[in-house]
DNA sequence: GGGCTGGAAATTGTATACAATTCTAATTCC
DNA sequence: GGAATTAGAATTGTATACAATTTCCAGCCC
């Protein structure tokens, strides 16, 4: 029989926790330092406490709360400051898994990959830029040989996504006039240029961190202005 | 009114999941790509369903299991393979780490812990040497100023923690001969020299690894010599 | 015989109830 | 008046029950 798909799916509960948070602290709504009790999670998103404790566990493997037990869960700070962190450890990350897939990485993966992105340069769709640039970096992690690394960049790259997620489309109109360093870097992974494909990454990663940061600041000014 | 302590703390049964199940993926009982579901673990360790979510949750932070809705958690392979992975992305953080505090760490820190290394090094025991060595990789991850690095590297130095606790006592014996690449650590940070210290921590986590691997090998052999 | 549909079993997600611990604060003793 | 102690409240950890979904296999149609 086929079911009519339901309002609230099963798993909704932990997810709406998760976004919930990183929202409320990227708007300001919280400050850092703050301390919130499982029950007040559960309360303010009406869901159990089953849910807020997975979630708030998954927001303390994300670095965005600190959990001491019997004192709720303690809210990170977030603001440029720690945008720039987490782009310094990613860029260490993936400036590193670079260096390593450019000696491994086959040349149709890269062709492939360099025929999506001139295709995407002429038909101009913002969305699938992003998407594809989510491609890229996976890619690049998978291929670097180490799984670990390449996990340890996955997990930075959905924080960034569910970071964009919950800000809304602010974070979404710029990122387009870097297809540029895109193609960039598979120009040297397919030539097997280790250095050079890390300066790429390096550079490409640069630009990212200067568009998340305008976004930020952006995001701020906004929850001022509201306040 | 003073309580007995009772026989099992309330939070026992997250962490003996936990250390379980790294147990037995370390001694080779269960091999990788085995599929374990929630019932399952909740059945061999005695608990209920419930910590062993918050368990399995945690070791799929950790990579040891990779988590499929509906398909029960994929036991992940451990091997010398995974450990010099393991290494290898440590060694990335705690060489950038290094590099970083080199410049911000006060003489004050780089005394008090030179002091601690030179006492162990005439009492010779070798358990403070565990916890000391552990003192200076932390201590090091926060002075390098980048909270979120300091963060993964924690982890990471957890991760082999709890490793060490699920191995036993094995792995406990060899590290005493490292008290000299700590002190040189130690002198490279004292004297504000990145690069030394940088090549200081890699030459530290290279041995670590090598001592790492040796009793991860003799822990399969034993496994196989058991069986 | 192969592919598809249906439904039952297995599995995960959530809610609630309870147990144990820890923090707080008031009370009492010095 | 100050400090230790002890009841109470608040919070987290665990167990169990239920809901929803997914998987898997048997039966059926082509």
């Amino acid at each position: 029989m086929k079911t009519v798909p339901s309002l609230s799916p099963p798993r909704a509960g932990k997810a709406r926790v998760i976004s919930g948070v990183i929202h409320g602290l990227l708007q300001g709504r919280w400050c850092g330092g703050e301390r919130l009790t499982e029950n007040a999670v559960a309360q303010i998103f009406s869901v159990s406490r089953t849910p807020v404790r997975e979630g708030l566990l998954e927001l303390a493997a994300m670095g965005m709360v600190q959990l001491r037990r019997n004192c709720g869960a303690i809210l990170q700070p977030f603001g440029p400051s720690q945008l720039s962190e987490i782009y310094a450890v990613r860029t260490l990350l993936e400036v590193e898994a670079a260096r390593l897939a450019a000696g491994r990485i086959s040349s149709s993966v890269v062709a492939s990959l360099r025929r999506d992105f001139k295709r995407l340069q002429k038909e101009k769709r913002p969305d699938d830029g992003w998407t594809l640039d989510q491609c890229l970096h996976t890619t690049i992690a998978r291929e670097s040989g180490n799984m670990r690394l390449a996990e340890e960049i996955n997990r930075y790259t959905l924080l960034i996504q569910t970071m964009r997620e919950a800000a809304g489309r602010i974070l979404s109109e710029i990122q387009s006039t870097s297809i540029k360093e895109h193609l960039e870097i598979l120009a040297c992974l397919g030539q097997g240029d280790a250095s050079g494909a890390s300066v790429a990454m390096k550079k490409h990663l640069q630009q990212a961190e200067q568009s998340a940061l305008a976004a930020v600041q952006s995001l701020s000014a906004e929850a001022e202005y509201d306040a």
